[in-house]
RNA sequence: GUCCCCAUCGUCUAGAGGCCAAGGACUCCGCCCUUUCACGGCGGCAACAGGGGUUCGAAUCCCCUUGGGGACGCCA
């Protein structure tokens, strides 16, 4: 039989990183059986669904490269089958009506929770034959002993006594249908082998699998994946920092150190901390996945993407590159070479953002002077040393970086003196403060004329304010 | 509150009774390299939640406690 596993999220917010992780390993699973990954959008609740979000976890799986065989299936438009499904239950007396009010149960919940027992529906109208009307819901008609047992594939056997779960309903006064009931009718039609999800789902698995028992339906082989929390161990939420994968692209992430960060996050291949989407899907198993929940770690999805942003190949790390300076408002033409820039500053950046930031000196004037740089660097004979750099900078004929070095070793063994005493003011000339990659390559990517153009405004500078 | 799940360094994890005075990775801290910032190299700190069993032997099996998470919706 053909393996086939789904994502089911419903659009209600952005792909986030739990989500994203769970259709990972759905995905993986179907690859790596030659089986099919189904898309499947569960948007049967309508105040909350909105289409920005399908939208949002569209581009989440696109930009992941999570590719589905099927779907996107929408919910909203298999209303008529659920409809049929649900009419079958109440026909085989699977299924009833349901009149008790919204305050008759809340107040039930109530005393239930004071008497310090679950709250649970009573059954008040299980027996009572109640005909369609406006204001009736439909109740499943739960067993009301013996109990279910969840043979899973991350948590093992889970026994759940059938007393503990009531009457769901199934569907609404105005007849549509409820999650519990669709996700087993959608798994069911479509003949999904292998339920991958989040074990907050774990809890529903007994109530759907007596639906399924009551469709006559074959049940799926569950496995319920640990959830992530945040760093604090609660459930991961906004304030543990980006939750939405997309956001995490704007702040300079790689899709591919985003995968590996969530593949490893409750699986494991010994020791292996890098995989490529290939190994990942030649070594991914359901049995290696952790039984419990961990942690999301932002250094070290930081460390993942520092290592693809130097071991992918440089051509696809420049043309991202290049959208991210467009997005960030710089403009590359008539700079340095986009390429070398790269090349020079990927080692040194954790994110492309990092990288934007740290580039902009190559295409930007510069405005301002970082005055703790000035202040730790420039002396009295500064201006005078650069001075002499800069006239050896001029006659220079063949501008790269060994002449560049020599240039500056030159006036350094003239004026006996250290070699930083030359490259910090000219990283300010050039940069605006000390950071830049190693001091001569920097200029010979910059330029002859920049370079002097860039030390003459320093010198200028220094005039202007020699008195503070 | 009730039920369910979980429990190895701060974090991600290896570990499926002896190979473990518990290994790797991230972080952090030293040292080296060095022209600032990084990269890199080397080294270091750091864990089997607690208590009972079972066994010749337990991080590994069982029980209890504690702790954490989840579910308990006419949300999914």
């Amino acid at each position: 039989m053909k393996i086939r596993t789904r994502f089911a999220p419903s659009p209600t917010g952005y792909l986030h990183i739990g989500g994203a992780r769970t259709a990972l390993f759905s995905w993986l699973y179907a690859r790596k059986m030659g089986g099919d990954f189904i898309l499947r959008v569960e948007d049967t609740d309508r105040e909350r669904s909105t289409d920005e979000s399908v939208q949002a976890i569209l581009d989440g799986m696109t930009w992941l490269n999570l590719d589905y065989d099927e779907g996107p299936y929408y919910q909203t438009e298999r209303f008529g089958r659920y409809k049929e499904v649900i009419q079958q239950l109440l026909d085989q007396g699977h299924a009833y009506y349901c009149t008790c009010s919204k305050e008759r149960l809340e107040k039930l919940r109530e005393e239930q929770m004071a008497n310090k027992q679950k709250p649970r529906y009573d059954g008040c109208c299980r027996e009572k034959n109640l005909a369609p009307s406006d204001d009736a819901v439909v109740r499943f008609k739960t067993p009301l002993e013996g109990e279910v047992v969840i043979d899973d594939q991350v948590k093992g056997r889970v026994v759940i006594k059938n007393s503990e779960l009531d009457d769901l309903v199934i569907a609404r006064p105005d007849g549509t249908p409820t999650y519990n009931l669709t996700v087993v009718v959608d798994d069911w039609e479509m003949n999904i082998t292998h339920v991958i999800r989040g074990d907050d789902h774990l809890n529903n698995t007994p109530r759907q699998i007596h639906i399924l028992n009551a469709l006559g339906a074959e049940l799926p082989v569950y496995a319920h994946v640990p959830m992530i929390l945040g760093a604090d161990g609660s459930r991961l939420s906004k304030r543990h920092g980006a939750v939405s994968v997309m956001q995490y692209r704007e702040e300079g992430y790689l899709p591919e150190a985003m995968l590996n960060y969530l593949v490893r996050l409750g699986w494991s291949h010994g020791d292996q901390e890098i995989f490529t989407r290939e190994e990942m899907i030649e070594k991914f198993d359901i049995k290696d996945i952790n039984k419990s929940a961990s942690s999301f770690n932002p250094e070290k999805l930081q460390w993942l993407n520092q290592h693809y942003l130097n071991n992918l190949e440089p051509e696809h790390i420049k043309d991202l590159f290049a959208g991210y300076l467009r997005d960030h408002g710089i403009d590359p033409r008539g700079g340095p070479d986009l390429m070398e820039v790269v090349m020079l500053l990927r080692e040194r950046s954790k994110t492309f953002v990092e990288m934007v930031q740290s580039c902009r000196f190559f295409y930007e004037p510069v405005k301002e002077y970082n005055p703790d740089a000035l202040k730790k660097h420039i002396k009295p004979t500064s201006s005078e040393i650069l001075q002499q750099v800069r006239d050896k900078f001029e006659a220079i004929t063949e501008w790269y970086a060994e002449n560049i070095h020599h240039v500056i070793q030159a006036v350094v063994d003239e004026n006996s003196i250290g070699f930083p005493k030359v490259a910090q003011p000219l990283r300010i000339a050039v940069t605006g403060a000390t950071t830049s990659p190693s001091i001569d390559t920097t200029l010979d990517i910059l330029g002859k004329e920049e370079t002097i153009k860039r030390i003459n405004q320093l010198l200028a500078y220094l005039e202007n304010n020699k008195d503070e």
